[in-house]
DNA sequence: GCATGTGAACCCCTTCACAGCC
DNA sequence: GGCTGTGAAGGGGTTCACATGC
């Protein structure tokens, strides 16, 4: 039904980005983090090599994630540092940058709001809501927190793009349909609990559990390699290991190992329900 | 050198979690979870198929998922609940708990030493640290943040088995070095940049500002092939979903397609230095 | 000469289907 | 009969090595 001849129409060669792996966009933000650092240290050219070091993965693999977007350097020369990073958010749907919505103004909400890492990265927290008569009604980092009661007048009055779910797990599924039937099509939960949601509503989770249980059992594989680490902690004095400047761009290998396992990576998508 | 033949020696089969897939222990710790509540709720016995629709899997995938541990279940009839948890808790490295220190007493570190969630999933914050004279000697949730140069004594005297850094990005690989200096082999950050550690060392990181764009890109993605999603969003009076409750088995299919994509998944594991 | 872009081999993970066991 | 456990098939992502083009 309805072949779907991928004919990509519009004036210059925008789009394709149909089947971009999700490992290769969870990537492609973090480049983007990179480059950003090197726009403001005022580098125009970077190799695949200098920005896959930075980024903490290797060149091949940056190659290829960036010939998903087409051509974007130049051979024998490297990428334009200015030209790649706007290509990215370009793909990644940034351009216009996002409005975000928390519901939920615990701990961890009121935390995110004031999160300065956000609005560095182009996403403005527009509103925020509870349940809590406590809390509503509470300055926020420049917010007022608002009832949730209220959630369709928010949504109708801030347009958000995303919203953010740090409620308890047993209030989550309830908000997140709410929003669905606001409109809302991009959820972020931190809620520890499966959400279910139509097709095509995208919803992400973060379970801050799940990360430190993965630390766990990591520190278990290791221990039963490694015969005995000689595990003797924080005695008295350690040499200080602080300097070592880092000017974006540290181009050779360190004493260290890049070990930074990323959290990211979708599963499955699409129905799961039962066949 | 020393070829390492797997003689499980022990008494009763123990270990063997040598290659257990990172994909499969970030799942596990979903599974946990999920047990937890099936117990909570006096669950004795469950069937792979009803585990994995309340972990959002499909039944393959967690049968393969458990077989990893050896056998767990009974053919025919399931899984002892209270047997399969303590198994996954076991290989997990989870049995004696974790002591969690906290490094950077910001809007998020203060969030986290507060988030219910931990404890009650064996992760006891025992210190938060931090180098704001503003904010040392704050009361938090039952702890007083102490002075991040004490960190050595801290660690010594506390003896965490998790460190997490919420401590602004220029200070965090800092941070990340005197950990390593006094003997933590498992950190957790949430700062936006890389981290080099010894390959000893897990590092796991947890960048908030990339799932927001990974959520973005979705989007964009489904807009593109879907033609128009009719987006009138919020506007009057929208039909409230609210009840449903869900007895922690909720086994027939919803409406809705379960779509959570839980982030989670590290990459390369060793050397990603220049070769 | 040098760095990008890419086909192909490789590996890990998911999915299927069924054998094995209660 | 029913459900677990698993070999085998399939797909997605990473790595390699080289062709391509400045």
């Amino acid at each position: 039904m309805t072949e779907q001849h991928e004919a990509p129409g519009g004036v210059s060669g925008r789009a394709l980005q149909k089947d971009i792996p999700q490992a290769t966009v969870a990537r492609l933000a973090t480049y983007l983090r990179v480059l950003a650092m090197l726009a403001d240290d005022g580098v125009a050219i970077v190799s695949s090599e200098e920005l896959a070091v930075a980024a903490g993965v290797n060149s091949a693999k940056l190659r290829k994630d960036l010939s998903f977007l087409g051509p974007n350097g130049v051979r024998g020369v490297g990428y334009d540092v200015a030209k790649l990073r706007s290509r990215i958010e370009d793909v990644l749907g940034l351009s216009q940058g996002h409005r975000v919505v928390l519901v939920g103004a615990g701990n961890l909400g009121r935390a995110l709001v004031g999160y300065g890492g956000f609005q560095r990265r182009g996403f403005t927290v527009v509103g925020i809501l509870d349940s809590d008569p406590a809390v509503i009604g509470m300055p926020v980092a420049g917010l007022v927190v608002r009832d949730v009661a209220e959630l369709a007048a928010a949504v109708a009055e801030l347009e958000p793009t995303i919203a953010v779910i740090t409620v308890p797990d047993d209030a989550a599924q309830d908000v997140c349909d709410r929003l669905v039937a606001f409109g809302l099509q991009s959820i972020l939960s931190f809620a520890p609990c499966e959400l279910v949601a139509p097709a095509t509503v995208e919803v992400r989770r973060v379970d801050l559990a799940v990360e430190m249980q993965m630390l766990s059992f990591e520190r278990v594989r290791n221990a039963e390699q490694a015969p005995l680490p000689v595990a003797h902690a924080g005695s008295g004095r350690i040499a200080h290991r602080l300097p070592t400047s880092h000017p974006a761009l540290q181009h050779s290998a360190t004493p260290h190992t890049a070990t930074s396992h990323t959290a990211t990576e979708p599963s499955s998508k699409g129905s799961v329900v039962t066949p």
